[in-house]
RNA sequence: GGUCUCUUGGCCGAGUGGCUAGGCAGUGGUCUGCAAAACCAUGUACGGCGGUUCGAAUCCGCCAGAGACCUCCA
């Protein structure tokens, strides 16, 4: 600490000293799922990288009030065809259940899975069906200030017209003229003047269940909207960080920076911060490439690609692993390297709390901590915090060894940066190893055998050791004959 | 096709004009009846070709390869 906190800020692509709007409060939105199926492995990537942020900004004494939404509404699928279906009533129709069951279901297994990746629940989580009324009202003054037109009931954002006051595409980086020669002209976009102008408000089809009145027709409000709405009714016209994936960058964020404008005659962002996507055997990962891996199939194993199953933290630490803003390709020797280097860093935060003291110390505590937060500073450098945090490893394990020394003050002051650094800010935590003692007949049994090795041992009667380990190492238990006596576990 | 990014050792992944990233794997060692685990130590690198420079993996140019966005995606 010390240094000041510098961050990417997508909209001038480059790093700039993090300067909230109000001295130690921050405002934070992220663009949060469409809950219209399982959460995936990509979804891990955001909602890690701005749990560190906000992790983060918290442990520097900033109030943060994080706003992250979830999108039940809007989101159309194929839309470039101009008869997109809402991604939720699509499902709701193959599932055979009411759209909000799907949003239910599928809401609940996001919330579970960032739980079990131990990502903070956000301070808030507005829905953008909770907020229509609010989104009609923005559309209203992008009406009345006359960067939107009326067309067949349908509200469309007139994008030409914005970009002769404004830049469209000064965070993409795009310009309209490019715009205009690439996207294709289609038959039935006739309500559009453009084809890159973007829906406002959609009149809905007759068959479209999620449908609320409105002055322009019964419909339903357009995919950019709510974020706009919403993060500004809960952080003010104008924010400090809006975050998402990459992804989103163009059109959804594009989109927010002009509606926002539009209506009310200022960018409402100040830092714009977006994560890199996470790729298998160097693809991005997309449910069009059949490579998709939610949560729950990583966490159990089930799925084809995957070797073994790997837990929460193991992802978590994978993810941390890499900058933000580097793609990071998903396999299986990279998550089992990092389920080892995980492992090792637990156990020396085990090693932490056995340590004993010296008079003095021989370790030099300021300058890890010094580079560790200097890393954080540096936009969120995790790995290169992590990178240091391994180096303090093998100091405690050195004081152990008895190498090394350290004072009681020391220790202390070791002991709380490290909780501080690996727990509250990285946000891992120890995790509950399945458990063998639930099945009681079972452990009778391995207890059995075990006092039976002990006794062969006693006797130097290694053969007989020898083939209760390997037998019971074909059953799937591993013994392990360790100082304190023999350790087993279910592999 | 347009816009942009990337190419680092067996694998993953930082960094950046001169100073060991780190993890995993490998190798050697300590421990152990033997193993396993744990711990300690340790080698290999910056896509190719030119240029700038005292010095380039790092800057510039060209070439090759990969990817992203432009259409839904986190």
């Amino acid at each position: 600490m010390g240094n000041p906190l510098v961050i990417y800020n997508t909209l001038t692509r480059k790093k700039e000293v993090f300067n909230p709007l109000v001295e130690g409060k921050v405002g934070l939105y992220v663009c949060g799922p469409t809950v219209y199926s399982d959460s995936h492995l990509g979804h891990a990537r955001p909602n890690i990288t701005f749990d560190l942020l906000f992790r983060y900004l918290t442990f520097l004494g900033n109030k943060v009030r994080y706003v992250r939404n979830i999108t039940d509404v809007g989101h159309l699928e194929d839309e470039v065809e101009g008869v997109g279906e809402d991604r939720i009533a699509k499902k709701a129709r193959l599932e055979q259940l009411e759209p909000m069951e799907v949003v239910q279901k599928y809401m609940n297994t996001f919330h579970r899975n960032m739980d079990e990746l131990n990502v903070l629940p956000p301070s808030i989580e507005p829905r953008a069906s909770g907020h229509i009324i609010e989104q009609q009202e923005m559309v209203d003054s992008i009406l009345k200030n006359g960067y939107a037109y009326e067309s067949n009931g349908s509200v469309y954002f007139d994008v030409e017209k914005y970009n002769q006051e404004h830049k469209y595409g000064k965070l993409s980086g795009r310009n309209i003229d490019d715009i205009k020669t690439n996207t294709r002209e289609l038959d039935g976009q006739s309500e559009k003047k453009n084809s890159f102008d973007f829906a406002l408000w959609k009149k809905a089809s007759p068959e479209h269940i999620m449908r609320w009145p409105s002055q322009w027709s019964d419909g339903f409000p357009g995919w950019h909207l709510e974020c706009s709405v919403m993060s500004t009714k809960y952080l003010g016209e104008q924010f400090d960080i809006h975050g998402g994936g990459m992804d989103l960058i163009f059109p959804h964020h594009e989109c927010e920076i002009a509606q926002s404008t539009a209506s009310q005659g200022k960018e409402a962002v100040k830092y714009w911060m977006h994560n890199n996507m996470i790729t298998i055997n160097g693809q991005k990962m997309a449910r069009s490439l059949g490579n998709f891996i939610t949560l729950l199939e990583l966490f159990t194993g089930s799925h084809e690609i995957l070797e073994q199953a790997y837990s929460p933290m193991t992802i978590r630490f994978f993810i941390l692993q890499a900058h933000y803003r580097s793609t990071i390709d998903f396999s299986n020797e990279a998550l089992q390297a990092s389920e080892k280097g995980l492992e090792r860093l637990m156990s020396a935060m085990k090693t932490l709390e056995e340590l004993t003291v010296s008079g003095t110390s021989s370790v030099d505590l300021k300058s890890l901590k010094e580079k560790c937060f200097a890393a954080l500073d540096d936009d969120l450098n995790s790995p290169i915090a992590i990178a240091h945090l391994f180096d303090g490893v093998k100091m405690i394990n050195s004081i152990k060894a008895g190498t090394e020394k350290i004072s009681a003050n020391d220790l202390e002051e070791l002991k709380s940066f490290y909780n501080s650094m690996v727990f509250d800010i990285l946000g891992l935590k120890e995790e509950e190893i399945a458990d063998s003692g639930d099945n009681e007949v079972l452990s009778g049994a391995v207890e059995l055998l075990i006092n039976l090795r002990k006794e062969a041992k006693a006797n130097k009667d290694w053969a007989t050791a020898d083939k209760i380990r390997d037998d019971l190492k074909a059953l799937g238990i591993e013994l392990k004959d360790t100082k304190d006596g023999i350790e087993w576990s279910v592999i």
